[in-house]
DNA sequence: TATTGTTATACTCTATAACTATA
DNA sequence: TATAGTTATAGAGTATAACAATA
């Protein structure tokens, strides 16, 4: 096994663990959504307004999906639909100010490193997230995280 | 951000991409399983034999579900039942040699690292599998790589 | 005529409850 | 009486096809 297909492997293993699993469960319970509508939550960007369609392409789904769970969203007031007056048959989705806020707590739970890398030594930690963010630099297309 | 927290964000946009999402759909047509029936065969490891309950616990289900699991490998010869004679009341799952075939084509396919891991120089791979291996190492409860 | 979003519908995944066969 | 596995059934997620409004 090369030494990237090892640190790959590793990667996968901490995305299998039950704390990964179990926060993004609870990251899920705590807003009131779905897996899938809080999929649908994390790729809508503040002040952004997106089209329907636009975010079928985003999830990779049908469009009659998004309809779906762009009500589950509007149900609990995280999102909007608005009209797009240049066509009307668009309508755009944007977060409210809550949905913002709903969006900032889902990430801010996902993005709780799994215990044991709060364990490396800073020194460790600091090597690491250096090494990962050269390798999305270098990523084409490129990966974007969810907190720049 | 700390540093972990960066570094665990990175590996989340890594799993993100449409690259390993792309490799998972792939492996799921290949071996003409969906997506819950090969996370189930992923479970199963060669030359073991696990009662229905036991699996259940393992893929966080209801044992019910895990009757259709069995099924959707049975169908194509993945996975038998066996009788557990010490009990007649449990049955036991085990991996055929065709079975262990598809879960290594599965491992094998999940398991390529993305693009921008394999761009980096053999020295920051190196650098990269020795830190993720030790934080590995130091998790509690243990994490398992497919391929030990 | 083509496109956006919606609705109606069917299929899959999963859980709950009832059932069977063992223990 | 309790447990392992199954079956029947219902709820949620997602896709296809038909539809209304607009381009």
């Amino acid at each position: 096994m090369s030494d990237a297909e090892r640190a790959w492997a590793c990667m996968i293993a901490l995305f299998r663990s039950d704390e990964h699993l179990g926060r993004f469960a609870g990251a899920a319970r705590e807003t009131g959504l779905t897996a899938a509508s809080m999929k649908a939550l994390l790729n809508l960007l503040p002040d952004e307004e997106v089209p329907m369609r636009t975010l079928a392409e985003v999830l990779q789904c049908d469009a009659s999906n998004v309809t779906q769970l762009v009500d589950a969203l509007e149900e609990p007031g995280y999102a909007e639909r608005v009209s797009l007056p240049a066509d009307r048959r668009v309508k755009l989705v944007r977060l409210t100010e809550v949905g913002e806020k709903a969006r900032t707590t889902v990430i801010d739970k996902l993005h709780e490193p799994p215990a044991c890398l709060n364990a490396l030594t800073k020194r460790d930690q600091a090597e690491l997230a250096r090494l990962l963010s050269k390798a999305l630099a270098a990523a084409d297309p490129p990966l974007d995280l969810y907190h720049p």
